[in-house]
RNA sequence: GCGCCCGUAGCUCAACUGGAUAGAGCAUCUGACUACGGAUCAGAAGGUUGGGAGUUCGAAUCUUCCCGGGCGCACCA
């Protein structure tokens, strides 16, 4: 509808001013209700350029604009400039058989259709279970996925890990240190180790597996590998417990296997923006505006993390996608801009690659945060916050903020199973309409064809305005990945619901108009369940 | 010191990326069904959008300078 608009304005608009001069047509929603159903603000944005007063340009515009009436109520001129449109009751009606015909599959949009797209996130290396920290990651990286298989695109969730590297050696001796202890032997636990109980209960399972003997033989490498599949066990649990599933596992190493490491550092060699110094390997990134160059080949011979960074994006392009998202905590900030310089250097589409960095998540528990250091003991996992929580609440609240602000997670606010949760309100509105259905029970015949022109009541009639804004907010949630403004749009449509349930009633009236409100409602839940579906949120028939 | 984020009601956060009177939840106060789930609804109160200057028809949003907080700034990942 708001294509419509825009491209009756256009028309008209075609009229009053050379092509060259046309600019980009905007309807946007507006915030009140008096406004209309959308607004235009060209007549505007063209005061400077045609030097008229606005209200003038729109007068004059408003002449010409042609319009179908069965679709489009009014058109009025507001304040300083605005083009107000209204849409006819008749139209609005229409759109519910339209929802109703679509189910489970409306909102979905075409913008990404085709398209090949891969999400990179939590990539988490397996040294320990997943943390808070990195269910922010977690659940944004799933649910953006899940935004864009809604507006059309393939999506692969892939997970990058490392498992060679130093932090796993560490590892591996810090399993043995604990081995050791259990056996009566000395190993010494590393500085820096980790020291964590899961390290322990590792430690058991390679005493029941392999005895007690492991120390004497050359068998490090034993305990860093059972480490890493009890570790990776564990964390896959957890992301099946929120609901995220990885299609794919990317394990760093194969990229020096490949040859491909090797290959970045010749191909950058080749555009002049590698050369050494003090036996190291340097990225010229002054070329693109930093103060100082990054080396990427450390002269011990070993690679900075960048590099197999950067071959990890080059190979991700080269298996052909569209479009490949990574997401990122706030610590990366400085640090990708590197790569995606690389990328671009090397020949790539650098607009291919889009990286959401979020901010750090506080925890707050009895009304304080809660300090937390890593290889320390002091951390809380997620699944200890599900234990707390649930994962429906857990996902929500790590998906309620703008991913590029500081998230409160408020711990005592999660726990709490009522009206302070604002997960429930979400929930209870499908509930409360399941619940009503089932009330109706075989009273009314539920396929019937139902007179939506009874719909009048004002709560109605928004209620309807407010269903067909959901796809265009799964699109600008996806667009901007930014998952909370679609919470945000479900909060308003709960709300809507709310309201017109103490406005109007089903149960005990009139036949015909009970059963358009119950095919009204059952729309609300659809749309409901459609976008928790997008939270990867459950929606409950009871509660 | 440099770079990147953030600063909005007492608290946690929105504001469709430059639009009309800055909105929700929690907390506080006042009200509401003998009927569909009160985990709800209606109302009150709460603001110089950290501060100053600038850009224009129009600024929480863009520019710049201060103030305050976070994260980076390794031949660590």
């Amino acid at each position: 509808m708001k294509n419509y608009v825009a491209e009756i304005i256009e028309k008209a608009l075609g009229s009053l001013l050379d092509v060259n001069q046309m600019p980009e047509i905007i309807i946007e929603n507006p915030r009140m209700p008096e406004h209309g159903d959308a607004a235009c603000n060209v007549a505007m944005t063209l005061a400077r350029t045609l030097k008229k007063p606005p209200r003038a340009i729109a007068e004059e515009l408003v002449s010409k604009l042609e319009y179908d009436e069965s679709a489009i109520k009014s058109v009025e001129i507001a304040g300083p400039g605005f083009i107000n449109f209204r849409y006819a009751d008749d139209w609005l009606y229409h759109q519910l058989e339209t929802i109703r015909s679509a189910g489970s599959e409306f909102g979905k949009g075409e913008s990404l259709k085709g398209k090949k797209v891969l999400v990179e996130f939590v990539s988490a290396n397996p040294t320990g279970p997943l943390t808070v920290g990195h269910g922010r990651n977690a659940v944004l990286g799933d649910t953006i996925s899940r935004l864009l298989e809604w507006s059309g695109a393939k999506v692969d969730r892939e997970y990058y890990f490392n498992n060679a590297g130093r932090q796993m050696r560490i590892l591996g001796q810090s399993v043995a240190s604990r081995y050791a202890d259990l056996v009566g032997g000395t190993f010494p636990f590393p500085e820096d180790g980790y020291q964590g109980e899961y390290i322990k209960d590792i430690a058991k399972d390679v005493q029941t597996k392999h005895g007690d003997d492991l120390l004497n033989s050359d068998s490090e490498a034993i305990f860093r590998k059972a480490a890493e599949e009890a570790i990776f066990d564990d964390i896959q649990q957890t992301l099946e417990r929120m609901n995220i599933k990885m299609d794919l596992f990317f394990n760093e190493h194969s990229l020096y296997e490949s040859g491909a490491i090797e290959k970045v550092v010749t191909d950058l060699r080749e555009k002049g923006l590698v050369f050494e110094k003090d036996g190291a390997t340097w990225f010229k990134t002054t070329e693109f505006g930093k103060e100082k160059d990054t080396v990427l080949i450390k002269s011990s011979g070993e690679p900075t993390y960048r590099l197999p960074d950067i071959a990890y994006h080059a190979e991700k392009l080269n298996r052909g996608y569209d479009l490949c998202v990574d997401v990122f905590g706030a610590d990366h900030i400085a640090t990708y801009p590197d790569v995606i310089n690389a990328i671009g250097a090397l020949g790539y589409e650098k607009e291919k690659v889009d990286v959401l960095v979020y901010q750090f998540v506080t925890i707050v528990q009895d009304g304080k945060p809660f300090k937390m250091s890593t290889r320390k003991a002091n951390f809380i996992t997620l699944d200890e916050l599900m234990d707390e929580t649930g994962a429906d609440v857990t996902r929500f609240f790590f998906l309620m903020r703008a991913p590029g602000t500081h998230l409160e997670f408020d711990i005592d606010q999660a726990k709490e199973s009522g009206e302070k949760n604002p997960v429930f309100y979400l929930q209870y509105a499908h509930a409360r309409i399941k619940s009503i259905s089932r009330n109706l029970g075989d009273t009314l015949d539920a396929n019937a064809k139902a007179d939506f022109s009874l719909l009048k009541h004002s709560s109605e009639v928004s209620l309807i305005k407010q269903l067909l804004l959901f796809p265009e907010s799964i699109e600008s949630a996806a667009k901007h990945k930014e998952p909370h403004r679609l919470i945000n749009y479900l909060n308003d449509l709960a709300a809507g619901f709310h309201k017109f349930y103490h406005d109007c009633r089903i149960v005990g009236e009139e036949e015909s108009l009970a059963l358009a409100r119950m095919q009204l409602l059952e729309c609300v839940a659809q749309v409901m369940a459609n976008g928790l579906g997008i939270l990867g949120i459950d929606a409950p028939d009871r509660m």
